[in-house]
DNA sequence: TTTAATTATATTTGTTATGGTCATTTTGAC
DNA sequence: GTCAAAATGACCATAACAAATATAATTAAA
């Protein structure tokens, strides 16, 4: 047996960035620490990786105890292994992506079955703004450990890749029938501009119908304020 | 003081994927393990992460003991957790791509001054093939504990990438002096294919020259067989 | 040995198809 | 009419594809 080299001893924690959208805005949900450090603040849920674990599925089995009925999609963001991150010793953290569909947060969070909280997202020049229904404001620095910079690191990644992959659809509640309007508002909450509708349909049609995953759901329509929108479905 | 929690032991490595281009060819550093587990293999250069230091320095600092005179780029690529692999426990590697001139692996890996060896790297539908000068032939399958995965994670981040970043760039041994058919190389040894050279050297100029980072230099050339080609420098 | 042809590579110029931007209009419900 | 979805047309940027031109090194011929 090979044995492994004596060290001091360094912890791993994975923390998970969930995220979601609705009504052009980006959401992001936020535990409050319930003991030190950083008691009281705000923080991205995470918690210690077992030695019999692999980091995804430990992010997953605590976002799926956290938020009972949620399914998001998982992805890694960074490793962040600063030494001065965590004030209790070395802690490196392994940090994700998870994007959940609306209904999850209105279904667990919103009717107060979890212990999340959700905050509307804003990031620009000046910085991460964020802001709860109750009307608490935070910005990046007002977050426990180096939680605002996971934060802009992930809305970033999100920015970058939402043109060209096909992540933006993970945003959608169903898959199966969504309008181009509900996937476009997807868009322009990750971006935090407006997206211009006629080059945003032919662009999304074009590149994912001659694929043959987008289907036109025939004749089903979402009704609205104004003129009823075609549906769709998109197979990743 | 917080204390941290007891858990039984993880140990993270940082593993580099040390990268270079010569001649329209990726090349890849390996170094032979002489230690078990898979002692003889060949693995990516790596190492255990003291609990004093980040990732990213202490990859640094193991490339510059391995390749005295390289200054390479890095980026964080991924953090593998599986569970089983590394035979010797709960391993956690932290890898990076380190982008290297080709004169640095001509200064120190041709001359025999590293204990690094060249291997020029394929990936394609098939898989990936390393070859060295000396004839050995390895596949991603032949190579110590995941870094065949590692390797072809690395490559195809970078073929993701190379069109809409300037890593491309980070490939030329003196990026104030270099020919846009230096950097066309570079993109054709990463991405595995031939690029159209004139809308190469458009894309590249239009959206470069008017950003004020790339400039010709004035009426320098570099001479080979055929026609001189003219000098620029980039400002990343 | 000088000159002309050949080869190699760099660089430029078109042509066409595609996809994006911007501005405007039409459609279908209320 | 009002609202939002959906479509249309003019214009521009870029990519694919094809071809031409420029400037050297190299080779063959005189």
């Amino acid at each position: 047996m090979h044995t492994l080299p004596e060290q001091d001893r360094i912890w791993i924690t994975v923390d998970v960035l969930p995220l979601s959208v609705h009504e052009k805005t980006l959401f992001i949900l936020l535990s409050q620490r319930k003991a030190p450090p950083y008691q009281g603040m705000w923080a991205l849920p995470g918690r210690f990786i077992r030695e019999s674990e692999s980091a995804e599925p430990a992010a997953e089995r605590m976002m799926n105890e956290l938020l009972p009925s949620a399914d998001g999609y998982y992805e890694q963001l960074y490793t962040f292994s600063e030494l001065n991150r965590d004030p209790r010793g070395r802690v490196i953290s392994m940090s994700y992506l998870d994007i959940l569909p609306w209904k999850a947060v209105q279904d667990s969070v919103l009717k107060g079955d979890s212990s999340l909280v959700c905050f509307a997202a804003a990031l620009n020049e000046k910085g991460l703004r964020l802001k709860s229904a109750d009307g608490t404001l935070l910005s990046g620095n007002d977050l426990a450990f180096d939680h605002g910079r996971i934060i802009e690191t992930g809305i970033r990644r999100l920015r970058g890749k939402i043109d060209y992959t096909e992540i933006g659809f993970r945003f959608l509640a169903d898959m199966n029938a969504f309008s181009l309007s509900e996937l476009q508002d997807a868009f322009e909450a990750v971006l935090g501009e407006k997206v211009d509708s006629s080059n945003f349909r032919r662009t999304i049609i074009n590149r994912y119908e001659k694929t043959g995953q987008l289907r036109q759901t025939d004749n089903s329509v979402r009704r609205g304020q104004g003129r009823p929108a075609l549906l769709y479905s998109m197979a990743l």
